[in-house]
RNA sequence: GCUAGCUUUUCGGACAGCU
């Protein structure tokens, strides 16, 4: 069963929702009993490849075999609509989470702040974030780097800017991620030093660039006519191993 | 506080070009 619940969670990781039917109906037709894991999974599967309603639907299959949904289950299903951006859908996967008594955690807050963070809603997004401290969770670097993302994409590099710093005065370590959508905010934003500067804040914490921060970095270069600096990490890059694209 | 681990859920991340 562990076997089986594997081989559907890496289908959801990489989107086949086919595949994950038919390595699920296998599983039925061997006899082998799925368990709430891989129910999860399977909603993870639906979601992942844009399918709510398949998702939704296996909440009351989980409950018609007897088991009962977890937090992962409601998140999971919380995902899916989220991707899709349906908000009142969101809205009433939560309200059921809450009444089985479940806890909005920070996977929760995560995938709700991301959604309208995608949806251009940043106001409801900051709230929800506020609204974190209040309610017992801690806001994460997944929150902090989602945040910082949509807000950079969608021009508002200051408000960006804050909740990077609010994140140091949160102690939470910034990432790799974090960086990266920052520098990018800063560099759509036109605000070349700062994202130069951000850049090599980033060496200075310890951080291996990977490729796509050598992208955007380089990108920075060249637009301020740096070109000495950028074909000096060109090499360092080729030095990593990592290939120029 | 540090370190390590974890079968399932949250960062489909960038840049460029075209419209």
């Amino acid at each position: 069963i562990i076997t089986y619940n594997t081989l559907i969670s890496s289908c959801a990781a990489s989107g086949s929702a086919l595949e994950g039917e038919e390595v699920f109906k296998d599983m039925e037709q061997c006899g082998c009993e799925p368990d709430l894991w891989t129910y999860n999974s399977m909603i993870s599967v639906y979601g992942r490849s844009g399918k709510d309603e398949e998702a939704w639907e296996l909440l009351d299959a989980i409950k018609e075999r007897g088991f009962c949904p977890d937090a992962v289950t409601y998140n999971a299903l919380l995902y899916a609509f989220a991707r899709n951006g349906k908000v009142e859908k969101v809205d009433s996967v939560r309200m059921q989470m809450a009444s089985a008594g479940f806890r909005a955690d920070e996977i929760t807050y995560n995938t709700m702040i991301h959604m309208y963070g995608k949806k251009g809603m940043h106001e409801n997004a900051l709230l929800l974030y506020k609204e974190m401290a209040t309610s017992g969770c801690r806001p994460d670097a997944v929150t902090f780097t989602v945040l910082v993302d949509s807000l950079g994409k969608a021009g508002f590099i200051m408000e960006a800017a804050q909740i990077f710093s609010e994140m140091s005065e949160a102690r939470v370590r910034p990432t790799l991620r974090t960086f990266s959508a920052l520098i990018c905010g800063y560099a759509k934003a036109g605000m070349l030093e700062e994202a130069e500067e951000t850049y090599d804040c980033m060496i200075r914490t310890g951080i291996e660039p990977d490729s796509l921060a050598y992208s955007v970095i380089l990108g920075v270069l060249q637009k301020s006519n740096k070109i000495e600096k950028a074909l000096e990490l060109c090499q360092n890059m080729v030095q990593e191993g990592l290939k120029p694209d």
